[in-house]
DNA sequence: CTGTTAGCGCGTTCAT
DNA sequence: ATGAACGCGCTAACAG
């Protein structure tokens, strides 16, 4: 069905019922056609031909999001955000995830050929690659969870007030050997995570002691080594840059027949249904992911109506989700 | 760059330009202007617009993937899997997850507007609802995981076959009282899982006893409850019909100072991440979920192109993942 | 308040 | 082997 049939079955001019359709210029329509074409359009099920509107209006209503890897809670949750804010301001959304090895790049075909009217990205390239990449696309984009030199523009969570808030709580419990292990030296949320760790210990007068910080990565086995390397030390609790990094620690604290918590606390960094999977299960700071796609996306639509839009700040964690891993320190 | 600046750079008309940059009909163009417009092209960078063509030959070349949650690494690898396939034949992929609640249907909203030209669908829903729904849309689909009466076209995983390889695992190393940690009576997957159970039991010359298979559902809380229940039964053996449950009932292991595998060996069903991040790691049955969505995408392809499609079999399991959780019978 | 008209960029006859 | 012309379905000037 189109707008002619529609236009046919109403008997007016398919001009008029375009505008009636799209809600347009109310005032300038008589209630009593405006009810007719909304009626045959009803009966007829008639829905607009987007392909036709885009090529019309030069706007495709359509997004793209480009992700490192779908499995992958903090990508995932983005996603569900943004396709709602998307589905709100009208708009579909195109996926990619980034495939190592490509010849060309994710954003240039997805971009290419005016199926798309912004981006969305995630990454975890080399900003330096990344920047050019992107202006080359000539759509707007915004960026997740990364910061860009430039105009480009971020939604990025606070990273540093989660770690500040495990502390704050590891700390709430009485420990004060309290290990990190640490992300990719160099990446933008390693550094903030060890930032904010270090702030709220000197904010309660811990001294900073290098040893207690081990590098894990992103992976379980990381965070089994650099538990193990940090074993020596006998921290009291340990703080997880992520997920993965804390099960990997939790897996060194078994076999090496520590309580958790008895004999040691551990909190990690975000939240997800792994963390309830843990034995015990994890003490986190859940962080608002689905709000940063949401609020990426609601960006972007601004950006491609060229309205001026300004930063949005960092978003603050959603607090503590105590669990069993974290609890009173031994003595 | 359109069409009409290629061909004015390469002194020719645009319709010799579209059927040489669409490969079409390559006898019928002198290779000299062929190579002209080719130059042109690449000269002036150009890519065709998507949303004229979709609207001339009324097929976007995209698809829409319909998943109830994104982060659920069955469906995520499904994704990346449909996605790979998708851009092999030139399409993109448009995504939804189901969100609970909706006035109007997922499927309706996607396939509207000629905006997409088939549905890749991962439903929990009932599928007496699902069909006449997705009949609406007047696309093809494919479901992904799932059967369904009538003529649909899907492409399953052999939850059977998994389950009997995770028992003859089991028994290989001396078990014989094994329980299952069944999923939601009535499903599919979860009757199919079952199944298999029985099949390898019976194999085995082991007699099926109910008293050990309890429900769990696919929550941890629910594999934790399900686990409680069966320790009275004294299995030395559990197979998890998910993750998820396995999870939950390592925690109930734990918690009863049981270890794991000298006491009780636990093994699960599907693989991903988080089997490495459970203490200890988790044994699996590894499926080829990303294979499934390449080949449902595949099969939607041939179905778009009103090919004669045959039904593809139950993708079989990629095998064993031997990891920590499983061992010896004691004794 | 409503109808007429002219494209958006491309693929595709039909001529030549 | 190549060009001219039409229309996919829709929106947006401009008329009236």
């Amino acid at each position: 069905m189109k707008l002619i049939d529609v236009a046919q079955l109403a008997g007016v001019d398919i001009s008029t019922a375009s505008r009636v359709l799209r809600g347009e210029s109310m005032q300038r329509i008589r209630e009593e056609t405006r009810g007719r074409i909304l009626a045959s359009a009803r009966q007829l099920n008639y829905a607009p031909n987007e392909l036709a509107r885009g090529l019309r209006t030069a706007r495709s209503k359509t997004f793209g999001i480009v992700v490192p890897q779908l499995d992958n809670p903090v990508f995932s949750t983005a996603i569900e955000g943004a396709e709602l804010s998307a589905r709100r301001h009208g708009y579909s959304l195109l996926i990619a995830h980034r495939q190592s090895g490509a010849t060309d790049s994710v954003y240039r075909r997805l971009a290419h050929g005016n199926r798309v009217d912004g981006l969305l990205v995630a990454s975890l390239d080399d900003q330096a690659l990344l920047k050019p990449e992107l202006d080359a696309t000539n759509v707007p984009f915004v960026l997740l969870n990364r910061k860009l030199a430039g105009a480009a523009h971020c939604v990025v969570l606070d990273s540093r007030a989660a770690a500040e808030i495990a502390v704050d709580h590891l700390v709430s419990l009485g420990h004060r050997r309290i290990a990190h292990l640490a992300g990719r030296p160099g990446g933008f949320n390693a550094g903030e995570r060890l930032a904010g760790y270090r702030a709220a210990l000197r904010r309660h007068g811990i001294r900073f002691d290098a040893r207690l910080v081990a590098v894990a990565g992103y992976t379980a086995e990381g965070g089994a080594a650099a538990m193990r390397s940090l074993l020596p030390q006998r921290p009291t609790a340990v703080l997880g840059a992520t997920l993965v990094s804390a099960a990997g620690a939790m897996m060194v604290l078994h076999e090496a027949r520590l309580q958790i918590p008895a004999d040691i606390s551990v909190i990690g960094l975000h939240d997800a249904l792994v963390a309830t999977m843990l034995y015990p299960p994890l003490t986190t700071v859940r962080m608002p992911t689905e709000r940063m796609g949401e609020l990426a996306t609601d960006l972007l639509v601004a950006l491609t109506g060229h309205q001026r839009v300004k930063a949005v700040a960092p978003l603050p964690p959603d607090g503590l989700v105590i669990r069993a891993s974290t609890g009173p320190v031994a003595g």
